[in-house]
This record gives structure tokens, C-alpha cells and sequence, in this order.
DNA sequence: GCAAAGAAAATGTCAGACAATTAAATGTAT
DNA sequence: ATACATTTAATTGTCTGACATTTTCTTTGC
């Protein structure tokens, strides 16, 4: 491992540095053992703190895991799909929250990003992502359904649309665009006449891909893309005029 | 903040969820300062070498900073579309090292987010961003550039696409995209004939925005998406014989 | 009034100790 | 010999207390 010169930058962000560099250049592999925190404070000339303080910096990326006892200590993670989409949906809905990102901004996004996977899911959908579709179509019609409720089966959807197109790395980037629109959804009241128009052109993309008609699920999604921006503006100008007033 | 039961997870990451979580739900908002390392430990009742191992962790994330000195102390950071890139892109390229994606997903992902942008882009694009594209495709056609150099301008090429779009949600999804591919990019050897390939077929994208043409951008970077998966499947083909040989 | 010196508050680092956990090595009884 | 219990060693997790460093505010001296 590299030496860190006489900077005056955080000992332990510089040795996590080190060893993220090692990591992401491949020179350290997946499930390699770290050595351990007392050889590590040693070749590195801090204390045991100052390295423990770098290997959790590390350790919150998902970029190592430790173990307790004998042969324990930390390895190099195998980063997975699932770790990165957590990560993922968090910052993307922190950058949408802190930000003040417009609904029309995040919704052009959203599904600009939805059309590039409409033409593979029509083309790839399987058996069981159509049944996840109808499975929430059904709930989104059930009466009683709370908004949130509504909302999260919204993501669902979406979120089946996406991995219909069966691209693991389609899916991992778009988790975020799609997960971090739900608390920017959650502020729309949605009306039982608005619930019926978008469970009917969920119908309709559904029933889309079923028959692997692309050019059918983009001019349903184009409609529902053009729904959902004009019930957001609704939101976003009683939220602004709040804002005027307050 | 939230107190800890008694579970056995480490301390410092349920005192770093905690205040996560508060971060997160809107709890603690962007500059506000937390309490004092001494204050959290003896809220939380831990050490403050367990506090200082937790708030490590959020720093990692870029969701807190910390100043030194009289009050100073560590405050909740507005996570800026800069520093999410940068993350986005580590774990993107991560994920894709380290979990064998074959050149083909990758390349289909990207080309397929990149269209997403494409028709924004050919609405949108600035003088600004042509120009970075007329410059990067200068840089492309000179004699004796390096490979990774040509990859690195392509890189810059595409990332001028996505940004013409002017959507920052957009940009932040694709930078992770459209940068991993460069490792696998780089395995390329790039022939004087593909290189001028490549270089007419960027022209043509850059003459498409100018002209505000979504069509004929679509068409012309559909061509460099067979001509990209055509370069890439030589290499591969390569690779796992390689495999089998090692 | 202003500059220098000091005080105060906070993070950064260190050293040493002990607790908890885990896997291997060892011992023991059937 | 095998199965089971015990010990042992290595390693991370946590605590305590101290000191260094940095930064801002306050006081002092001219």
C-alpha cells in the first residue's frame, strides 16, 4: 500500500484513500483480506483509532466488510447490485430534496429515461414481470388506497417496467430517476377520476408489452408522462404560492 | 435524535443510521451543525471514539462536513450534483468490474440512456456544448493520439451529448454510464479506419444537434451503437479465449 | 481604534486497556 | 477413531483519558 505524504489533509481520509485506490484499480481483488487494523496502523504510522476511523469511511461505501474473531478483519466487497441501489435511491432523493428540483425537471427525467427501456421490456418482458404489472395495476384500483399507498405501487410499476428490459445495469441506473420522484409524487392528492386514468394507461402499457408492441407502449407512456406532469404543475403552483405567502 | 435498543449491530452504524434517517426524512436540515462529538456520545451514552467512528461514515457519504476549531463542529452537507457524480461513477465502474458484465449489456445500457437524451439534446443544445463537441471530435481525428486518449475524448464526446439535454437530474443518472464503459473501452485497439469511423459518425451526431434534428441524431448514434458493440465483441472474443487458455 | 496575546471550544490524533467474538487447536470421554 | 467440550489466539468493538491543532471570540496593551 502507498505512503501518504506530509499533507495536512485528515490521516484517515487519506488512508481510506489509499486503500480505495487500491480497491478500485483492481489492485487489491474481491474478498482479499485487508491486513489486519494493528498491521495496517503500523505500515501506515498512526494509531489503531485513526485507522479504524478510514476502514469505516470504506466500510459505509460498501467497499469492505469486516468480521470479528480469529481469521476475521476486513475484506474487499463484492459490491452487489442490491448494496448500490440503496445508495443509489438515497442520493438521488437527497439531490432532488436539497436542491429544489423542479417536478417538470425530475419528471422530464424520470421518463426520458423510462422510453429507453420501454423498446427492450416490450421486446424481453417476462412472464413474471407482466404478472408483477397486473399485480399492481390491481392495487392501484383497489378503493380505500391510501395516496401513499398509491404512490409506492406507482414506483412498483415502474420499477417492473424497467427491469422488464432485463439489463442489470439499465436497471441499477435507473432506480434512482424513478425511486427518488416518490416523495415529489407523494405531495399530489390524487383523485379517484386521476387514479382511473392512470390505472388505465397502466392497462394499456401492460397490455403493451404483453403483445411486445413497443410503438403501443410509448404512446401510452408519452400520455402518462403528459398526466402526471399536469397534475404535478397543480402541486407545484399551490406549493409555490405557499411558499410566496409563508 | 432516536436512542438505540439493545441489538447487537455495531454502535457507530446505528448511531450513523440514526442520523441518517434524520437527515433523510428532513429532520436536520442542509448547514444545520449537530451537537458536539462530546454532546452525541453522551446522548447516545457510547464513547466518543464510537460517535467519531459514526460520523466518519456519514462523511463518506458526503452527508456531513466537519471544521475544527471553536464552533466548528460537523454539519449536514447540501449534496451537490459535483461530488454525486463523482461517487456515481465509482460504483458504477466498481460494479461493473467486479461483477462481469459483458461488453454488450454495458454498451446496450448505455446507448439506450444516451437516446433518452438524444432528442432533448437536439432541442436544447447550447452553442456552448456544440463547441465541446466540435472540439472533442478535433481531438479525435489527430495522428498519434493514444488510445486512452481517444477513449477519454470519446468519453467527454458523449458526456457533451447527455449534458446538451440541460436536465442536471439526467446528467447526474448517465455520468455513471456513460464513464464506466471507459475501462471496457480501453481494452480497445483503435484502428486508423475505425477511428475515422467513429470520428464521421460523431460529426454526423454534432451536425444532427446543430441542425435541432432528432431523427438523424437518433439514426446516426443507433450506427455508432452496432459500430461500438462490432468493436467490442472482437475484444471479447478475444478475452475469453484468453480465459480459457489461462 | 487597533493589533497582539490569550482563552475557549471543537475536532484530530494517540496510547493503552478491556470486552466480545470467532475459528482453530487441543484435550477428553465414549 | 470419532464426537464433543475446552482452551487458546487473533481480531474487531468499545471505553477512557490525554494531548495537539485549529479556529473564533475576548481581552489586554498601546
Amino acid at each position: 500500500m502507498k505512503i501518504d505524504p506530509d499533507n495536512k489533509a485528515d490521516l484517515s481520509a487519506q488512508i481510506a484513500k489509499a486503500i480505495r485506490d487500491a480497491i478500485v484499480s483492481g489492485d487489491m481483488i474481491v474478498d482479499q483480506r485487508l491486513p489486519s487494523e494493528a498491521e495496517l496502523a503500523d505500515q501506515f504510522a498512526v494509531s489503531r483509532s485513526t485507522v479504524r476511523e478510514a476502514l469505516k469511511r470504506l466500510a459505509a461505501q460498501s467497499l469492505i466488510r469486516t468480521q470479528r474473531g480469529a481469521f476475521g478483519g476486513a475484506f474487499v466487497n463484492r459490491l452487489s447490485y442490491e448494496e448500490a441501489y440503496g445508495d443509489q435511491i438515497t442520493t438521488a432523493t437527497l439531490l432532488l430534496s436539497m436542491n429544489a428540483i423542479s417536478f417538470d425537471v425530475a419528471c422530464e427525467a424520470r421518463y426520458a429515461l423510462e422510453r429507453a427501456c420501454t423498446t427492450l421490456s416490450a421486446e424481453r418482458r417476462t412472464a413474471d414481470i407482466l404478472a408483477t404489472m397486473r399485480a399492481e395495476i390491481h392495487r392501484q384500483g383497489q378503493p380505500g388506497l391510501s395516496d401513499e399507498s398509491f404512490c409506492a405501487s406507482d414506483v412498483a410499476f415502474h420499477r417492473a417496467l424497467v427491469d422488464g428490459a432485463g439489463n442489470p445495469v439499465l436497471s441499477y441506473q435507473l432506480a434512482g430517476a424513478v425511486e427518488a420522484m416518490q416523495p415529489l409524487m407523494n405531495m399530489i392528492t390524487f383523485t379517484a377520476r386521476s387514479r382511473e386514468a392512470i390505472v388505465g394507461l397502466h392497462t394499456r402499457i401492460a397490455d403493451a408489452l404483453e403483445a411486445h408492441a413497443p410503438e403501443a407502449a410509448q404512446e401510452a407512456l408519452h400520455e402518462l408522462e403528459a398526466y402526471t406532469l399536469h397534475l404535478g404543475q397543480d402541486v407545484m403552483a399551490a406549493r409555490n404560492k405557499d411558499r410566496a405567502a409563508g
